[in-house]
DNA sequence: CTGTTAGCGCATTCAT
DNA sequence: ATGAATGCGCTAACAG
């Protein structure tokens, strides 16, 4: 028994042609080792959660994607935790997987307090997240990135710009406005009206913009914090017959491939998705292992892509 | 310890004030049971499995949300497994569940054989498949809401309608698809080129929809499989400069969230997603429990829903 | 009503 | 190089 146990995790001294025929044993006998067991033994599953606010949000799909590609690659299983936005369900989903020996998390939310977070007593890695000094950061260069669209938008034209923004009090959220701001606080035209919340969520992006195009109907570039919202902003500009992008430019924020299935193209800031994931699966893993990390925060760069929404030259 | 684990448990007799005694200790030492420890001794894991094809399709979110919520009603974690179409990730996700002591899966894949499927050992469930046996099964009337939407199509003046399907050997796919030869097959104008593949995915519908308007530039009428794949064929239209819904009407299925979403809003069959995916936990968790199940195939109703994309009167 | 005991299936000493 | 013994933290059967 205790020789089954070493061959099947390749481990201390056991001859050739023992470990030969624990294996036809196995294949006789259809054994598959019990992971339950085998955790409650090692005090660890193996297993890594991504938690994530939105999983119809394709940008999260894309990570999960990489995440699992380089867990499976050091044999953890990964298990992907949609929070819906509820820190309730979040909160749930990370004492539950506690009791279960969960080996670490990767969060892609940002509703826990970071005093939360602190108390956690498991690996943890977060995405774009304000610099911690406990937990390694993942994030693109929020503030460079809108800066690159609004500046885009400005050349090609647009005398005023609004920006759709995400939650209030998220990071990236914030940073990306900040970029916004960077450029246009101080030209004639802009007043802090042109900036409006839309949650990081189409629908209510969609709202937001309908809205305020009754009061600024000559509102010419359009700064969307993410795709989704872009996208939603596009559709009202289809409802209301005004002509994309000739009339109204729009840029949006991460590269989803929902990007390219929208008339016209959505012209957008892209993050390195698949990059990030990979990256925060592999630093996780390292943490787990405890090895030692050269850096905390990771700061990825980003591209800006002119597709359809805009009226770029060349 | 026995005493607390039935306090724990409400099972087996025990004082009142003993109850209050273990209650405050747990309270002091925060004690937090070890799910594996228990997994181990139950032999059960009380968590099931929902696997799905494309995590991105919101159908499938709405489907989560409404499993997720009764298996915690009755004290059951779910997790969400997305194969993405690939059969050797949901067999792995299997293989590697079962050694977790998984206690039942949900499946709305179709990748696997029933041959499989017999196998499994595990309580089971499946959506949109065809009449198992041994297996319950949940799906909507397909056949029946395709022949609403082609005949309220039809009834709204299409002279020529085309069907974009789902993947081949998918019984939803196949069904839907007889659904609309029911009612065209003898049609003069129709041909079987008016059938194209689109895998349920909304790029690919787009190039199939491209493709056949090329030679059959006269369609004014869309019936799609999905949603998704409506929308893809939406953007089509508004790619090529050609009107929704004056010159061709265009109908969904499924009733997803996004389809609201979109300019105009897309006209549907919608399944009662919600229900469908609580029906299936319900009778999941039924089945594990091994209580009586009175039926085996559920057949949920449609509902057309017109909105932007047809010529309803009314 | 409560404490003692054995066992779930594995990994890990320690002898041999 | 291999087998026997112990423990991971819990539940269940049994005594008391």
């Amino acid at each position: 028994m205790a020789t089954v146990s070493r061959v099947l995790n390749q481990k201390g001294y056991v001859h050739k042609d023992t470990v030969q025929k624990v294996h036809e044993a196995i294949e006789m006998l259809q054994y598959t080792p019990n992971d339950i067991a085998r955790s409650l033994s090692k005090k660890s599953s193996k297993t890594i959660a991504l938690i994530v606010p939105d999983i119809t949000n394709p940008f999260f799909n894309e990570l999960a994607l990489a995440v699992e590609k380089v867990t499976q690659m050091y044999g953890y299983t990964t298990i992907l935790c949609n929070t819906n936005d509820s820190p309730a369900v979040e909160r749930q989903y990370i004492q539950t997987l506690k009791q279960k020996y969960i080996d670490g998390f990767i969060m892609a939310t940002n509703t826990l307090s970071s005093n939360e977070i602190d108390q956690l007593q498991v690996p943890l890695v977060a995405l774009d997240r304000f610099n911690f000094q406990t937990v390694p950061t993942i994030s693109s260069k929020n503030r460079e990135g809108a800066r690159l669209a609004v500046q885009a938008l400005l050349q090609q034209g647009c005398t005023k710009i609004m920006h759709i923004r995400g939650p209030k009090g998220l990071w990236i959220a914030e940073e990306r406005c900040q970029g916004y701001l960077d450029l246009v606080e101080d030209l004639d035209w802009f007043t802090p009206k042109l900036i409006v919340n839309g949650n990081f969520q189409l629908k209510e992006a969609s709202e937001a913009v309908n809205k305020i195009f009754e009061t600024h109907p000559d509102i010419d570039g359009i700064f969307a914090g993410n795709d989704l919202m872009a996208i939603g902003a596009l559709r009202v500009m289809q409802k209301r017959g005004i002509r994309v992008p000739d009339q109204v430019q729009i840029i949006g924020y991460d590269g989803i491939p929902l990007g390219e299935m929208v008339y016209p193209e959505l012209s957008t800031v892209a993050q390195p998705i698949y990059e990030m994931g990979m990256l925060a699966a592999r630093i996780l893993i390292k943490k787990i292992e405890q090895q030692p990390l050269e850096e905390m925060n990771h700061q990825m760069d980003n591209e800006l892509i002119q597709r359809g929404t805009t009226r770029h030259t060349s």
